[in-house]
RNA sequence: GGCGCAUUCGUCUAGUGGUUAGGACGCUGCCCUUUCAAGGCAGAGAUCACGGGUUCGAGCCCCGUAUGCGCUACCA
């Protein structure tokens, strides 16, 4: 595919992700990155990954392989990047700072930029003096702006410590195309000149990814739209260059339930943690690309494929959207229930297999867990997970025999304590005789029972389920027995038996 | 404080000047049924933030206001 030829004049679509390794990213994050990769899929594109890290007091030790383990959990592949390789590397910021020094030194000598030798106590002053007076332009007040060249660059080669400051123009508009917002002025005069390059020869955020989304050959660029009122900033730099700029499109914040935006501080979990969670990549996808996108009226569930085919940057939205955790969870259902056999027992086994503490099967349970035994029954549980995590509860007593539950349980509501002693014992009864343990025999021998005692045959059944599972909720009676066997369907309604016997008396004096 | 972005059922959304404002999640009820799910059906739920215009006609266009969110670092 790639090899083709791109017989168009379109240019190829090339996007990028471009975390910084200060913290794990989000759900939220991983949105703009989820579009950004369809776009560049669905045009036969390239992604790219490029890691900012820019920040030396702030930057984090692991993040990146957090991060690079959360895209391999989604299938979101990409083509260029650390240990990917490409032809525009190196892929590290700060394996770039001498591309970022070259740029600078060029602007600088177009007048673009300036040096500026202000300490950080100088600006702090400032900051607390503008805000203490009310100011309505807050920001750097071109101290060093005026300084003659020729002192500049003394003061430079002598050492001085300085950062390298944007000069914005005073008056005028600065007129830029968002993608989905269409035309946006920004009033020149409430622009600051912003620093580009920092003191330690680390360029900032804006000045390095300008300069490398142009390298790189960048052609659109999906951010948050906290990055709106810097985008000024950058279609200046660009110009100053004199490269032309990405599409770019701000995508609106994702919020939590509390309408707050998505951040590490808001209660935003990074992606793995709804992996660990049970969830599927897949629908996982799915539902991050209907946060902010929507094909039509109707449809709703879109295989990757799918979304690729009919992802358009034209229907995204410019308002934000909450984090719905319900609908996730039905949509993890609806994927839950498509998987295959195979499919489902492998997702399910991990989960199982967690210590009892965080979330798994009881600890007595003997790992590692039989996985043709799981096979055999996982599907009756099917249609009744919402995650993976669900299934340790759902199938517990497949696995356990010593089962916890009230006494009470057994009496349904639609027999007294003495009649569900009598269906118990008839039932046990009836199904030690039976010639074949198969659906159709017991399930003929448990109505016989009700028939028999003239009940109806739900109560029955359900003294039986509870007696052989613990629960008033379980799959389908007869399936479930079968997987159990008659031995231990057996030993379990006597346990059943002895218990309600237990309850039987005082219940029988009272009357 | 300044600047910016946004605003359709609780939530995710369809809608691009004329619709009984549609769908989905969640919720309620019914059906199916040995329970629970799943599935089917039905229902409640939106004076389209508010106020002005423009127009024969506005959720859709324009202007205000309000509210929410964001930005306002040698962080990204």
């Amino acid at each position: 595919m790639s090899n083709v030829p791109n017989f168009s004049n379109a240019p190829v679509v090339r996007t990028r992700f471009a975390p910084s390794p200060t913290g794990e990213m989000h759900i939220g994050g991983f949105r703009t990155v989820f579009y950004s990769w369809l776009l560049a899929r669905k045009h036969g594109g390239q992604f790219i990954l490029r890691i900012e890290d820019t920040d030396q007091a702030r930057s984090k030790e692991g993040v990146i392989n957090k991060l690079i383990e959360g895209l391999n959990w989604l299938s979101l592949n990409f083509d260029e990047g650390p240990n990917a390789g490409g032809q525009f590397g190196p892929y590290y910021q700060s394996d770039r700072l001498g591309i970022y020094a070259h740029y600078a030194a060029q602007i600088l000598e177009k007048g673009h930029v300036y040096p500026c030798f202000c300490s950080e106590e100088r600006l702090e002053t400032l900051r607390q003096e503008q805000q203490k007076r009310g100011l309505a332009t807050t920001g750097y007040d071109r101290k060093c702006r005026n300084i003659p060249e020729k002192e500049a660059a003394q003061r430079m080669a002598d050492g001085e410590p300085y950062v390298l400051r944007l000069k914005i123009p005073v008056t005028g508009v600065t007129v830029l195309q968002d993608a989905l917002r269409g035309e946006m002025k920004f009033n020149n005069a409430l622009l600051e000149d912003s620093v580009m390059l920092k003191s330690d020869g680390y360029p900032t955020y804006h000045f390095a990814s300008v300069v490398d989304d142009h390298l790189m050959k960048i052609s659109h660029v999906l951010r948050g739209d906290e990055w709106l009122p810097s985008f000024p900033l950058h279609g200046l730099l660009y110009s100053y260059f004199g490269w032309e700029i990405p599409v770019t499109a701000h995508l609106p914040v994702v919020m939590g339930d509390d309408g707050k935006k998505l951040s590490k501080r808001h209660g935003a979990e990074p992606v793995l943690v709804y992996k660990d969670r049970g969830y599927l990549p897949d629908a996982t996808l799915n539902f991050l690309a209907l946060l902010g996108w929507a094909y039509d009226s109707e449809s709703e569930i879109f295989s990757v494929d799918e979304l690729i085919a009919n992802f358009s940057l034209e229907r995204v939205h410019t308002s934000p959207a909450k984090f719905d955790a319900t609908r996730l969870q039905w949509m993890n259902g609806v994927y839950i229930r498509k998987i295959s056999l195979d499919e489902l027992t492998e997702n399910v086994l991990p989960f199982l297999e967690k210590p009892e503490a965080e979330g798994g099967l009881p600890d007595s349970v003997q790992r590692p867990i039989n996985r043709d035994y799981l096979r055999s029954f996982i599907h009756l549980d099917q249609e009744r997970m919402k995650t993976f995590a669900d299934a340790a509860f759902l199938t517990n007593f497949f696995f356990v025999d010593d089962l916890d539950y009230l006494p009470e349980l057994l009496i349904d509501k639609k027999i007294d304590s003495a009649g569900a002693l009598q269906a118990l014992r008839m039932s046990r009864s009836a199904l030690t005789n039976l010639a074949e343990w198969d659906h159709d025999s017991i399930e003929h021998a448990l109505r016989g029972v009700a028939a028999e005692m003239n009940v109806k045959a739900g109560p029955v059944f359900m003294g039986v389920r509870v007696a052989v599972t613990g629960r008033k909720e379980t799959p389908p009676l007869m399936e479930t027995m079968l997987v159990l066997g008659r031995e231990r369907c057996l030993r379990r309604m006597d346990t059943a038996i002895q218990r309600l016997e237990k309850i039987q008396v005082p219940a029988e004096t009272t009357q």
